[in-house]
DNA sequence: TCCTGGAGGTGAAACGTTTCAATTTCTCGG
DNA sequence: CCGAGAAATTGAAACGTTTCACCTCCAGGA
């Protein structure tokens, strides 16, 4: 194995120049650092990371804790996931895998152990059990969603309560009165994930305020569960001419099922969804959506994490406005006459 | 920061006796034991990571490369890692998770820093242009998918010929003698990722041998294609009662699809597919399947690189045999009166 | 009785970095 | 041409483990 003093050697001179012009922490005459360089390169010399770690008590890794489990909104996870660890390799840190199913304290122990340096937590509970834990920690830490209680921890999330106001607005502002929300499963309010309760509460306020009439209806991730909640909300009498779906699983069966009821979208019935972009833009009819910003989430969350390793960075709460796609899945109500 | 010599003072012993006493490679008098243990707990000791990957040089991690690419096989994936991360725990090793996208050579420097001990490799190609840094690697390394040549690496899979073998078997005992096969987008068979072709080449070798008809369709993950590919297999010439499903993309649309068309299954049609149990479980229609054994491959991965990393395990091509799970999505086939 | 060998324990030398403090070498104003 | 300070470089002390080599006991075979 080859080391640093092999490069001092090898580019005549002391190990602790080396070791400064791989940090830049110090200033090295360009001649030198680049025979250093040129001596790094020719060994093909890479710095053990136990021995940095050691001797710098940094790690420049960052532990993810992900929920595996296989119910959850797959493609949005891995987005976020897949964001992370590229801002993360953008700040030269590696991420290191826990699942949430493991024990409580698995965090703890990683981060005691020095073996990361800071701590991202995904799919947080508004009430989280894990939330006095993570408080104890004496690294970073930001969570992905926000708890009931944020308090002392950095969160970065979409603004869900924004968001769907944002959604009703634009209904309303196409005329629909009334609107339905094909929301997430029931075990997702009773959990209180928070972000599915948030969006909900954003419709009804907005809806309220816009006088618009809004039938909200849970659904389980089955086709069954879906067609139910279509036959219930597609009712005559409740005059719903545009739909808002919060459920990812059951996204594309929307589509196809409307269109089985000979229901035309836009031309009948309008949908908005909130959803990936990339997943509103491969449906049977692209849909105008409100995005979830994986790409802008995990960013912001690994440079948030940066700037707590750095100085001081205070505890904040980051929620990222909504933007809203228009591609055309939303047109202006069918006149009452037509109904 | 306490360490292990805060450890050996509280305690009153040497820390060459601490550090045995977590390793157990000496005997130590169970009365000094649980002294020390006793210690450890009272002050919340936690052996410093890097420390001990400098002086030991084991890292206890391993690195993961994942396909982050989303178009991809989520649930799939994800089951793969799950059971990845699981069975790495119950061995005290970590998972340092690599992206595909990142540059060929990521592999190269986490290992050459000494950041990870053992590499797993996900999603491997047929021919795949890392094959050749892998076999350079100077650390354990298994793949999840067996390249074209296999020379000098470890690999485990679902035998995907037999797999497919054994759903034509399935069919031709039940008397089916003409049967369609929904297969993976063909972006899929021209990257040539072996299982597919695989798979394909198992249920026409078996076709032949039972002298089954067997008409073949990549498909592409969207519902058009998927109602193309349906609209060509359903002529009624072809006299297809029975389906292969392997695409999970499409797996939950054929069901509705069949049903839309006044298909019943499996009264007028037997559906098998190739899919994590799970999944297939939780159809609109349980179906008859093939597992996708994420869990068991997960394992014996983890356990071939530990079995590397202790002696010296020669490189090994592990392929599961299939296991059939009847749902009673298949059965006997129509008379041919009744068509 | 002596010797052998294993069990139990210890001190100190690695392991490969970073970084502090000290030293040498420059630059430039007076 | 000197001296002061800045710039560049260096030596050596950490960092917290593991593990080798050594030491002391003590039991039991000859």
């Amino acid at each position: 194995m080859i080391t640093i003093k092999d490069v001092a050697k090898h580019a005549g001179v002391s190990v602790s120049t080396v070791s400064y012009v791989l940090s830049g922490k110090r200033p090295i005459s360009t001649a030198t650092s680049q025979r250093v360089r040129h001596s790094i390169h020719e060994l093909g010399f890479h710095p053990n990371a136990g021995a940095r770690a050691l001797a710098s008590s940094r790690t420049n890794v960052l532990a993810l804790v992900v929920p595996l489990r296989t119910d959850l909104n797959l493609p949005v996870i891995m987005e976020f996931v897949a964001s992370i660890v590229t801002a993360a390799r953008a700040h030269d840190y590696h991420v290191l895998l826990l699942t949430k199913e493991s024990e409580a304290d698995e965090v703890h122990r990683v981060t005691a152990s020095a073996r990361a340096d800071a701590v991202i937590v995904m799919d947080v509970e508004a009430r989280d059990p894990r939330l006095p834990a993570l408080r104890e920690l004496d690294v970073p830490v930001v969570l992905i969603g926000v708890p009931a209680d944020p308090t002392g921890l950095s969160c970065v999330d979409l603004d869900f309560t924004a968001s769907g106001a944002r959604t009703v607005e634009h209904l309303a502002g196409l005329g629909h009165r009334s609107v339905g929300l094909i929301g997430s499963p029931p075990p997702v309010y009773e959990r209180r994930t928070g972000y599915a309760t948030r969006f909900r509460s954003g419709v009804t306020k907005s809806a309220r305020k816009r006088g618009v009439t809004v039938h909200i209806s849970p659904c389980a991730p089955t086709y069954a569960a879906l067609s139910e909640n279509l036959d219930s909300l597609l009712r005559p009498e409740l005059g719903i001419t545009g739909l808002v779906v919060h459920n990812e699983a059951v996204l594309a069966d929307v589509v196809l099922e409307l269109r089985r009821r000979n229901k035309r979208v836009p031309e009948d019935i309008s949908v908005i969804a909130l959803c990936p972009d990339p997943v509103a833009a491969t449906q049977p009819v692209p849909l105008t959506s409100i995005a979830i910003p994986a790409d802008e989430v995990g960013a912001i969350a690994v440079e948030m994490l940066m700037r707590g390793l750095a100085g001081e960075q205070p505890a904040e709460v980051r929620l990222l406005a909504p933007a809203l796609t228009d591609r055309g899945s939303t047109v202006t109500a069918p006149s009452t006459a037509d109904r």
